[in-house]
DNA sequence: TTCGAGATCGGA
DNA sequence: CCGATCTCGAAT
């Protein structure tokens, strides 16, 4: 069980540009021109900053082109060209008129497939975004699709964005930051291929979308 | 603590 | 029409 006290939270040291100290290797296009499973899987740990605000990935959800769930299975479309663009870029969609939700694209150019990045760890930033989600409490800054985009500021206009340049950073895991245990389960809100186990989460999380 | 409905809009 | 969702209020 994790036991994060909140009075304990200290500063975050932060180097001169903006960009917190801490944070692992930066990741390069390679690294998502692989099978979208395993972007999404090992996308759990890494940090994800937008404006050097953001946390650490903590759930994802897997979409390919042969799958139904996928908004590139029914071909093409002026709304999901990112999807089918070089690997490491962002597609960004609107949910319910409402919400934005944010994927790093996946697999080689041309090949149709993202991770959904479901849930983050808050760590860099963190009055920031509990300013732009109405001051609620650190454990629901980003505990879902549609409430990370609005702690980060992510929108609609960040559409196609490479996640491997400013004003995003994508990083490993930091040297030393303890090794989360990842564990699957069916993907969240959908109502095809509902049984594709191919929802990644950091086990025991308090900052999950929903428990396994 | 769980359940259900409303909000809201671009794309097919 | 219908979502890869979120929130709030009511019931349990």
């Amino acid at each position: 069980m994790e036991r994060a006290s909140p009075g304990a939270s200290s500063a975050v040291a932060s180097t001169d540009g903006g960009v917190p100290a801490g944070l692992g290797e930066p990741l390069d296009e390679g690294f998502f021109a692989r099978p979208v499973q395993v972007v999404a899987r090992e996308l759990i740990g890494c940090a994800l900053l937008y404006g050097g605000v953001g946390g650490v990935i903590v759930e994802t959800e897997a979409y390919d082109r042969d799958d139904p769930a996928c908004h590139a299975y029914v071909g093409r479309t002026a709304r999901n060209g990112a999807l089918f663009g070089p690997p490491g870029r962002a597609y960004v969609y609107r949910s319910y008129g409402l919400h934005n939700c944010m994927n790093a694209v996946a697999e080689p150019d041309g090949r149709a497939a993202a991770a959904l990045i479901r849930a983050l760890e808050p760590r860099w930033g963190v009055e920031e975004m509990a300013r732009r989600r109405d001051g609620r409490a650190r454990r629901e800054l980003c505990s879902g699709p549609g409430k990370l985009t609005a702690a980060l500021g992510v929108d609609m206009a960040d559409d196609g964005a490479p996640l491997t340049a400013p004003p995003f950073v994508v990083a490993a895991p930091a040297p030393g930051d303890p090794e989360l245990e990842v564990g699957t389960g069916p993907r969240i809100g959908i109502n095809k291929a509902v049984e594709n186990p191919w929802r990644f989460c950091a086990v025991g999380s308090p900052y999950l979308s929903r428990p396994l």
